[in-house]
DNA sequence: CAATCATGTAATCATTGATTACATTCATTG
DNA sequence: CAATGAATGTAATCAATGATTACATGATTG
């Protein structure tokens, strides 16, 4: 009982032997070579053409797996949002301190940081026009889970006394406003009038990063070393 | 001397005695068709033939305008940057308190008004890969204007001793930042997922606007009556 | 082994951005 | 005032793409 259903466990490439009329997990390498032409030509380089082609099958072949291609461009974002959130909860797994603005502003470099090294897969995730979010219980539920988060790490600064505003719903989104228009900014190209070079950008986000938060923290002299 | 070269000026729907061969105005009318495109139907609903075709001329007409697409598109946000420019100086206008920090919120507040108004323009003005901003002198040239204003708000608010840090041009980043997040959560449909109402939205951006001027400004118990 | 269902292909459409050769009109000038 | 050349518009055509339909192939299972 419990034994994975095989399906010709996907490694076409290698032996080479089998019919070679199905592929064997088509859906899958389409979400794959899509993601790679996203990454290597930006979004208006995706097409399920393409990605057919990459998989080494004809145009209608996709359409077996995804009704459309705002299904596919879904089923990538699924898989992108699923990389972005590792990256979060290894971020905060790393950050030793327990200070719950501290974690904040952990999570919130780990989102830009996979941000600037993802700008595309970030794009995918984030424009809900080429994508049926709401349709996707997994985009959801990540989500979620990573409001969820910055959601418990504010209780527990309100309960430090950490907080300058009560209204720990409205820091929320203006915290998610802020890393997210860091991002936007960031892929959609807007830096350049900033007089921020390209080299300066992950420093120049850290600060601002900092800058906000402070923000949000009672104005103390500093944490005394 | 001085006289306006006459061009017949466009009007070209009321006598329609013109020859009708040549239009007399096309440039400018296939930038309003497409922005009324936008307006309706989104980016997606822009196109050079729905744009011709309103326009009442062939598909390849634009052509002679517009070398290629992100040309039109550039001409298009150009347009819409001169709006959206010319909303932002009249909340200032009309703004007659001369505290700095609260016509820097008077800004935020026509920036996030405008966006929520003209979603899809907002957008082309926004993502930098429909449009050639670079080239552009005219939309360079709006976007330093309004960040010069707010550069010379900021240094009246550190010279009256409001600002918390002394690093303006990261505090202008962060407003640009936040405001720019909120603008685009907004039109890439984020907020249902925030719980936040449609009727709600605008309350909401104005208290998170609120929120994060405040975190700027020196902690004092209030501006008193 | 045969039936059936999943998965892939071939052929075809409509839409779109773009180009080229040709047509028409306007404006300048002899 | 007509002729001529520059602007401006059209027709025809291409290649790429999303999508659909009829058909082919192969895997699963009764």
């Amino acid at each position: 009982m419990s034994i994975v259903k095989p399906t010709r466990t996907g490694d076409r490439e290698a032996g080479e032997g089998s019919s070679a009329y199905h592929h064997g997990n088509l859906r899958e390498e389409l979400v794959e070579q899509a993601l790679k032409l996203a990454e290597e030509g930006g979004l208006s380089a995706v097409s399920v053409r393409a990605a057919a082609r990459l998989a080494g099958v004809s145009p209608a072949a996709p359409f077996r797996h995804f009704p459309d291609k705002m299904t596919l461009m879904t089923a990538v974002a699924e898989e992108a949002m699923r990389r972005f959130r590792a990256e979060i909860v290894l971020a905060l797994a790393q950050e030793a301190d327990d200070d719950p603005m501290l974690r904040i502003r952990a999570i919130g470099r780990a989102y830009l940081d996979w941000a600037r090294r993802n700008p595309t897969h970030f794009e995918i995730i984030s424009s809900r026009r080429s994508i049926d979010f709401d349709g996707s219980p997994s985009l959801g539920q990540e989500n979620a889970e990573i409001q969820a988060q910055i959601e418990a790490l504010l209780l527990e600064a309100a309960q430090r006394g950490l907080l300058r505003s009560n209204d720990r719903h409205l820091i929320q989104i203006a915290a998610r406003a802020l890393v997210y228009g860091l991002a936007r900014m960031l892929v959609d190209g807007h830096f350049p009038s900033w007089q921020v070079a390209d080299a300066d950008i992950e420093g120049t986000m850290a600060k601002v990063l900092d800058l906000f938060v402070d923000g949000l923290v009672k104005e103390r002299p500093r944490p005394e070393p």
